[in-house]
DNA sequence: GTCTATAGCTGGATAGAC
DNA sequence: GTCTATCCAGCTATAGAC
């Protein structure tokens, strides 16, 4: 029942090179490229290692996001620990090739409900996680709680960032340089300059 | 060549239920449940109708783009004619149904060429309508152009809208009240209070 | 762990009868 | 315009040899 592992150590370096090989399939030509056979050729392995390993395509992405939401996790909680840390929430979020994985999640997602649920509650670990900072944070940079909500400046700077993303994805760019340079001078007025090495 | 048209006239009745099947089935299954065969049977019709009137199904996804783009290019031009311009265009993006079509193209057109050089061409045209709009209205309302450029209002907008629709769509709403209100304070303050009926 | 072979299915697309 | 019949490709998944 989505588990994911059926079989090989999780270490395993034939499981991790699949791994490897449906993030890139998934990138390079979308969730829709993404098969057993085209997997296992991409990654130089037999495609009845795919069912070895995973069980079933399903239980394959699920570990591809498990694997990718890990790792947002552990750069979310370093960008929070920051000194600087709404420049870090910025730039971390920004990160175009962890968005376009993400998108490609959100269209499986429709009608896949595995994967949908495994979305579902890894956002909800990783904004209880960006909330709890913010509400510290912006309580200590002296806003009032009233007329911005934590909860509210956390959606908006996701949902800028992700639709800038979503639009450079098509080429589409017109505006941004200036959406961008507002929430920026919105940062700079709260935490000063940027300095440079959030990672 | 991405005409969309083979044969059978535009307003042909088996055509339409074609392109309403197809929908269907996208919204509700997503477009990786859309197939020739599957159209068909939702429609009650032959599979080979489908490549009748739509050549093949890249053409199929592209002309029930168009229908959709048309619809709501109509529908922006009618908001942005009213005499609350930025409340008709925020419940005009708002509206669900559209968004749900929207995501699933987008997913569409990351491995499909010829859809993604459609969806640009039209949000092109929709973002330069939106803007002419945008930039005469905000002088009305004094509004300085410098720190709040037209077309960063129409993006801020734009984006809020699409990701709350986007979290909406899996169950996820937590700051979505708090989030709206400040849209609808800012909306109340340039236009004041919403009065009904912008469709 | 890794491979071959294969069952069983669904898909896009076309030819040609009516 | 609408249908049947069909070709061929690609897919998931399993059985079983090595």
């Amino acid at each position: 029942m989505g588990s994911g592992r059926r079989a090989g150590t999780e270490d395993s370096k034939t499981r991790s090179l699949l791994l490897d090989a449906t993030e890139k399939l998934m990138l390079e030509e979308g969730y829709a490229a993404v098969s057993s056979r085209r997997v296992a050729a991409t990654a130089g392995v037999n495609a009845a290692l795919v069912y070895y390993y995973f069980g079933s395509m399903d239980d394959l992405f699920i570990a591809l996001f498990r694997r990718g939401a890990q790792r947002s996790l552990d750069r979310q909680a370093e960008a929070l620990a920051s000194d600087q840390p709404l420049w870090a929430l910025w730039e971390s979020t920004h990160s175009l090739t962890n968005t376009a994985l993400t998108m490609e999640f959100i269209a499986l997602a429709n009608h896949r409900k595995a994967i949908q649920s495994e979305i579902v509650s890894y956002s909800q670990k990783f904004r209880s996680m960006q909330l709890d900072v913010m509400s510290v944070v912006l309580k200590g940079y002296g806003i009032d709680a009233d007329s911005w909500p934590p909860v509210t400046v956390m959606l908006l700077m996701s949902a800028i960032s992700r639709f800038l993303l979503m639009e450079e994805a098509f080429g589409i760019d017109a505006g941004h340089a200036e959406t961008v340079a507002l929430v920026e001078h919105h940062l700079q007025q709260l935490e000063g300059e940027r300095r440079a090495g959030h990672r």
